[in-house]
DNA sequence: GTTCATGCAAATCGTTTGCACAATG
DNA sequence: CATTGTGCAAACGATTTGCATGAAC
């Protein structure tokens, strides 16, 4: 019982995004292998970057939500992502700015800043 | 040399991100205040919660880029962007779960998983 | 041959913008 | 009065979807 075909497409888009070290957006695919398929349409890049991403083979880079959000709180603060409810709650934790200097001693990055996200399940939706 | 007026309508929006300690998405704040300003339109929510985020009264949650990008490493990574030519890096530097201890030892959530993206300028861009 | 994948174009949806009028200073 | 803020509707841009045709099995 699969659910997909195997697609000389799907095929062809998972070797680029492997291929390359970078994160690419949906119109870069497009472009890199419009020359390859050049009836390629962009719906049909998405639709299997979709796909791609609901079989695990690839990931998508964001917050879960696909709009805008704002916080009033403007002092450095970690975010706590209910992976229940979707709410977003700020941390009280201290900023951890030893975090930034392990990059900074492995790269030659200059790191300045970081953020960090933590996914689980919120105090309301445990003891409901 | 003040750049905007005060607008009513602007501190109210401000008050009411202050007054939740949720982190809501424009048409949030839009239905929240439309009983108290009839005629309001989305296009002023917007307007002015762009405002507030460039006077840096509040803050908005997001990667900086308005668009998705999709990662073919599907191993649990940190990242680092740039803030000069915006490339998402991948980082070798191992998971560090004590952070989700931390949270786990002064909140009542049970976190699971945690992100981080760190900023700063890369490589290339220091030396080009 | 039946079902899924594709190209194409239209639709969708969050966000932005142009305009005429109201509010601010 | 000069300029910014607002409501309204239209525009925008990334993504999704419906449909007819082509590929997979």
């Amino acid at each position: 019982m699969e659910k997909y075909r195997r697609s000389k497409l799907r095929n062809r888009i998972l070797e680029i995004l492997r291929e390359t070290g970078s994160h690419p957006h949906a119109d870069w695919v497009y472009d890199k292998l419009k020359k390859e398929y050049p009836r390629l349409s962009l719906g049909s890049v998405y639709r299997n970057l979709s796909i791609l991403t609901e079989q695990g083979m690839i990931r998508k880079i964001d917050f879960g939500s696909s709009f805008d959000r704002f916080d009033a709180n403007t002092t450095d603060h970690y975010h706590f992502i209910c992976e229940n409810c979707g709410s977003i709650i700020d941390l009280k934790l201290p900023i951890d700015k030893t975090l930034e200097d392990r990059v900074n001693q492995r790269t030659n990055f200059k790191t300045k800043n970081h953020k960090i996200q933590f996914y689980g399940i919120c105090e309301n939706c445990i003891n409901p």
